[in-house]
Formats: structure tokens, C-alpha cells, sequence
DNA sequence: CCTATATCAGGGGAACTGACATAC
DNA sequence: CGTATGTCAGTTACCCTGATATAG
């Protein structure tokens, strides 16, 4: 696409340059993450999401993973399936509450999850090649604003 | 999901939060274009796309709208085809260039897209509710910024 | 009895690739 | 000849909706 001659309305739509944005984004992180070998083709988003809620929170059960990064529960189980193979995760029955799995981060998953960081810190630096550090920090204050509204 | 129990990680990341606000955008403007009825199940963001293109720049062919719209030449068939059984755009073959066709808005499309207008500028409001008139503009034109960048 | 959890089965829209016939 | 155009077939990740078994 080329989005310089797109439609005036399309260039002036809030929802339809969050979209394009998200998409240009995504096309550089999915590239990136290719490269990293947790599935046989590479990472996906679910994964980082996810490691990084286990590192920063603890353990924690599937439904509160699901709930923290906004994954279905329904999808989640393929996920930490795929992060458990490549022993990044551990599921453990709970034994305070029999319905529920405590995922654990491992060491390896820690280490998996640094070098995601830094990976992904640099595609954001690409992305945002076109603005100061001052307008960066104001996108993102301002998605999360909306964000925080628009979630539930 | 609740966004504002999730990882700090991810509540600082650029590209994870334009897939965010880029998902809650596209909730809310499918839930609108839903009751409009294009197609029996209502219409998608590419018709309104393809009717915006079309009133914008005039007749054009295929080629040119997947190249403004961002939708891939492959995609396009479908939806131009629906958009034609609804008699909102026509096709015919260029007689400058067998190749091609030359599609054209009708009436009832210049019709169609004045209430997509009128209802996708409603949706904008509810979006970008938790921002001011001036951030509203500025998340435009940092989106658009970005996008200007990262885009072919 | 009602709700929560993990899992499975499946649909649907969208992004994307590749192939093909035709025509420039 | 190589390239552009419209079309078709098919893949994949993702969003989303159930249903089910089990346990609080």
C-alpha cells in the first residue's frame, strides 16, 4: 500500500490509522520474533506477553494470565502448551484449588523473555523512527488512555 | 481483559498497545458497520474503504484501489463483488486497456457511504472519548506520521 | 445449586502467498 | 519477451463462541 494516496477520510479516521499502525507494527515484530525459537516458527506475541506477565507477577493460574494480557482462555491453552515443550513455563496442578494450573516462568523462559526485551525494544525504535522522543511518550500516553477506557 | 492490570512491559510498548487500541477500535466499528446492510451480515471496514476511494479519486481499477486502500488484489474480488450485487459500485472492462476494469460508484453507493460517514464519525467520538479535541488531533497526526514511514 | 477453571471444537474475518490466464 | 491485471485456491494467526468435565 502505498498510504500517501489513500482516501482523505481513511487518512483523517482514528480507527482505520490504529489499525494500519497496528499493522505496520505487527509486520515488524512478527519478523523479529521469527527468529526466536520457541515454536519451530519462531515466537509469536501470546508468548512475550505472557513471560513477561509471569515475571513480573509470579505465578499464576491460566485465568489470571488470560485476564492480565488479554488472551483467551480458550487460546491460551495451545500457547502455554507450546512454552511448556520448550520448558520457558511450568504447569503445576494447585494444590490449594484443584480446578486451577500455577504456570511458573523457568530459567530458561527468564532468560528467553531477556533476550525478547531487547529484541523488541529495538523493533519499537524502528517503528517510531519518525517521531522525537517526546511525541513517542505522547503516543503512548495517549493509546493507553484510550486503552484504559476501551477494556473490558 | 482488563488493561490496566497488565504487564508494565506491555503497557509500555508501542506496538503492543497500537494492537490494542487497534482491536477495541475495530470492536466497536464492526459493531456499528454491522447493522448496515451491505452484505447479510452487514458491511466491513473494506467496503467503506473501497466507497470512500472510489467518491474521493473517481472511477478507478482494481489495481489502483488495492493500492490505496492497503487490501491486497486478491481480497479485493470478494469484496467488490458484494459491493456490486448491492448495486453500490459497477464493472465494466476498460476500453483503454482490456486488462483492467473501470469501477465506479453509483448513486446508491454515494448514498451508502454519506450514512458509513455519518455512523463511523460517532464511533470516532466513543473512541477517543478520554481525549481532548487537541490530543484527538495529535494522536492523528503522530498515527499518521508513523504510517507515512512504514507503508509499501 | 451456581459459578469458576481448564480444555476442546469450531467459525469467521483478515493478512498473506502463489498460481494462472489474459493482455499490455 | 517480460510485466501488469484480475481471479482463484489455499495457509496462517487471531478473535471469538460455544460446550464440556471437574471442582469450588
Amino acid at each position: 500500500m502505498d498510504p500517501a494516496t489513500a482516501p482523505h477520510r481513511l487518512r483523517e479516521l482514528p480507527s482505520w490509522l490504529l489499525s494500519q499502525a497496528a499493522l505496520a507494527a505487527a509486520r515488524l515484530v512478527n519478523q523479529t520474533l521469527a527468529d526466536a525459537g520457541i515454536t519451530d516458527t519462531g515466537a509469536r506475541r501470546a508468548h512475550y506477553s505472557l513471560l513477561a506477565a509471569l515475571d513480573e507477577f509470579g505465578p499464576a493460574s491460566q485465568a489470571e494470565l488470560s485476564q492480565r494480557c488479554g488472551i483467551y482462555r480458550s487460546d491460551l491453552v495451545a500457547v502455554l502448551n507450546e512454552l511448556e515443550t520448550a520448558h520457558l513455563v511450568r504447569r503445576a496442578p494447585d494444590p490449594a484449588d484443584a480446578r486451577r494450573n500455577v504456570v511458573t516462568l523457568t530459567e530458561a523462559g527468564a532468560d528467553q523473555l531477556r533476550g525478547l526485551d531487547r529484541v523488541l525494544t529495538a523493533v519499537q525504535d524502528e517503528l517510531l523512527a519518525p517521531l522525537s522522543p517526546a511525541e513517542r511518550a505522547q503516543l503512548v500516553r495517549l493509546l493507553r488512555r484510550v486503552l484504559d477506557r476501551h477494556g473490558g
